[in-house]
RNA sequence: GGAGGAGUAGCUCAGUCGGUUAGAGCGCCGCCCUGUCACGGCGGAGGUCGCGGGUUCGAGCCCCGUCUUCUCCGCCA
């Protein structure tokens, strides 16, 4: 049963078509204008605005209205009972969508008044205060601009999860109280009140859980799920994020490939209407590691422009210039960037362009500027490019006139990531990049094992659940770090966009990963015998992904920090402006947990 | 943990070479106004210049420290 103040309609859905009609409208004051013997409000809800007209003159039985709508301040919370009615010739609003029509209000009812609000909501969002922002978020929400973005949120899991029932995927949850596994990203960590010194932990995934529904025999699983990592934030990180976990079995990677290809472009597709990015590239091109790296320095390239990188081991094979012919002696590489028109940069921006490769790690940038001609080269690194090795630059690189080619030299990790960061840095400065391009690729093979900087020793490079390829099996004793994991990155426009492996489902082989990362049998037992337990009931061969929800949410709202498509996010610390959190607990909650706290102490002088 | 940017009225910002009483727009309060729609007019209130210390005759401005915040690096299976 309606009360007789709730609406019949949505403010922004009134039309000339409901001219003539008594309606109701609820919402929030957006704008009030008293001209002394008529008063108007713009009423605001989610649907949109529309005018409410107060005329005593016009309409005498609403003199209650009029007084009312006199008190009324800005997002007062208000319910209108009004007749709608075309406006006069010319008084028409065309940047309304109701602006054909006004409400002359006849029962005008305050449901709640408002303190003025800390910040106003008719300005852009961007140019306020984040904190603030955060802080009222209740009110921040009110802005149309963010009731889109968390309509587009919704609309899209929606998307996401029609997509996954047809495919008769089941949606199951997983456990939020789980067990630490010490691998990975730091773990948020629940202390358990029953047996003070245990703990619980958030899990960073739903990673374990899903390959032992595989086991169980659920055989295909999704789930909106939350995850956990305490790492440092970044404009596209949050403590808490949202992925689309799944996992087949008795699939493939390609199963698990095209099945995820087929979701990005339905998503995409389906709101590039509203949204203007569509996807560009079907089906998505694949790389190995391998080859992102030699090709874009990165395991997460942006395709959105060319701009490759060059590899010219073999064209300064013989040089005579000192800090080449040292790299390429000692193993490390040589390779280069065309920077088109570059020659003509001005100084300052050169500059800018030699410290952002200190910045990311190189001793410093060689460089040759392309004359006019397309045959001779300027520049530091000019007077040593011989007659024969000009030619092959310019062939390899395709460098025309007027053109720079950056040299960097150094060991591979160095060579790719600075070539990577000054790749971006020419992407963004030529204007490459079209917005409008949701440039997908899939990055696969990642590395098995990588070289741990801190201990020496070997950790996983991807994954420790990823399935090494069949072929590399016998090279966990001879080369460890040749071998290649049956894994997939999926990239969206230079960023980690899903992420996923066919699984190990053979113990003896996970087993083989864990001790060749370093851990003991007592390690491998205390963190993994449940899994390893799990694999000798028979387990599948499985495969699963995980693609975050957050960012996708983000970049087809064009939106470059991941908070604005949260509704509640938590700001650089982790801390939550809106709840205080996370604050102090009492004494009496810490003494049952049998927990003491050691209070920082700073570093006296 | 490191680098850089920001912090001045409720909000967004300006503030010259260190010099009188720190300003603007919006918002807020009061009065006026019958057609506005970011209404308009008149009047008004509102400041620990993040915090602490220092230099100086004098600090919003210079120096040191500190806090908060943003971006990036490290970190993020």
């Amino acid at each position: 049963m309606r009360a007789d103040w709730q609406r019949t309609i949505g403010c922004g859905d009134v039309r000339a078509e409901h001219v003539g009609t008594i309606i109701t409208v609820n919402g929030w004051a957006n704008s009030v204008r008293d001209h002394g013997q008529v008063v108007f409000v713009d009423l605001r809800d989610r649907t949109g605005v529309v005018q409410i007209v107060c005329d005593p003159a016009r309409n005498p039985e609403a003199a209650a209205a009029f007084e009312d709508a006199k008190k009324v301040r800005n997002e007062y919370a208000l319910s209108i009972t009004a007749k709608v009615v075309k406006r006069q010739d010319g008084m028409e609003n065309p940047l309304l969508a109701t602006g054909a029509i006004e409400l002359e209000a006849v029962t005008f009812r305050i449901l709640n008044t408002a303190k003025t609000l800390p910040f106003q909501l008719d300005q852009d969002a961007s140019s306020t205060n984040e904190e603030l922002r955060l802080k009222y978020r209740y009110l921040d929400l009110r802005r149309p601009e963010m009731y889109r973005k968390m309509k587009l949120r919704h609309d899209i899991v929606r998307a996401v999860r029609e997509y996954f029932y047809a495919n008769d995927f089941l949606e199951i949850e997983t456990p939020v109280l789980t067990k630490s596994s010490p691998e990975g990203a730091r773990d948020y960590l629940v202390p358990y009140r029953l047996e003070p010194g245990l703990f619980y932990a958030l899990p960073q995934a739903p990673q374990q859980f899903k390959q032992l529904l595989m086991v169980g025999g659920i055989d295909r699983y999704f789930q909106i799920a939350k995850c956990f990592r305490d790492e440092s934030q970044r404009a596209d990180r949050q403590p808490e994020f949202t992925q689309v976990d799944l996992e087949m079995g008795f699939a493939t990677q390609e199963d698990v490939l095209s099945l995820v290809e087929g979701l990005m472009i339905e998503v995409v597709t389906k709101f590039s209407g509203e949204t203007g990015k569509h996807v560009s590239g079907n089906p998505f091109p694949r790389f190995t590691y391998d080859e992102a790296l030699a090709r874009y320095g990165t395991d997460k390239p942006d395709i959105r422009f060319e701009l490759e990188l060059v590899d010219c081991a073999q064209i300064f094979a013989s040089t005579e210039f000192g800090v080449f012919r040292q790299v390429i002696d000692n193993g490390g590489q040589v390779k280069c960037i065309r920077y088109p028109n570059g020659a003509r940069i001005p100084r300052r921006e050169m500059d800018e362009l030699v410290n952002l490769a200190r910045e990311t790690g190189a001793k410093g940038m060689s460089y040759v500027l392309v004359e006019d001609d397309g045959v001779g080269f300027r520049g530091t690194l000019a007077k040593f490019v011989t007659d024969v090795e000009r030619p092959l630059i310019i062939e390899a690189t395709g460098a025309q006139a007027g053109d720079l080619i950056g040299f960097i030299a150094d060991k591979p990790s160095v060579v790719a990531k600075v070539l990577d960061r000054i790749r971006r840095f020419i992407g963004t400065k030529l204007n490459l990049i079209d917005t409008s391009k949701m440039a997908y690729c899939w990055v696969t093979d990642f590395p098995v094992f990588e070289e741990d900087e801190t201990s020496g020793g070997l950790t996983f490079a991807h994954n420790p659940f990823a399935m090494p390829r069949e072929e590399h099996l016998g090279w966990f004793e001879t080369d460890p770090l040749a071998m290649r994991a049956q894994c997939y990155d999926l990239v969206c426009n230079g960023s980690e966009s899903a992420s996923g492996a066919v699984r190990i489902h053979i113990p003896e082989i996970q087993l083989e990963v864990f001790r060749k990362m370093g851990l003991s049998p007592e390690q491998i037992e205390q963190r993994f015998g449940h899994m390893l337990e799990a694999f000798r009931f028979g387990a599948p061969p499985h495969a699963g992904i995980a693609p975050g929800l957050d960012r996708l949410v983000m970049l087809l709202c064009d939106e470059d920090n991941i908070r604005e498509v949260i509704a509640f996010p938590k700001m650089g610390g982790g801390y939550d402006p809106l709840m205080d959190a996370p604050s102090t607990v009492e004494d009496t909650q810490l003494a049952e947990l049998g927990l003491t706290v050691t209070v920082k102490e700073e570093a006296a002088e």
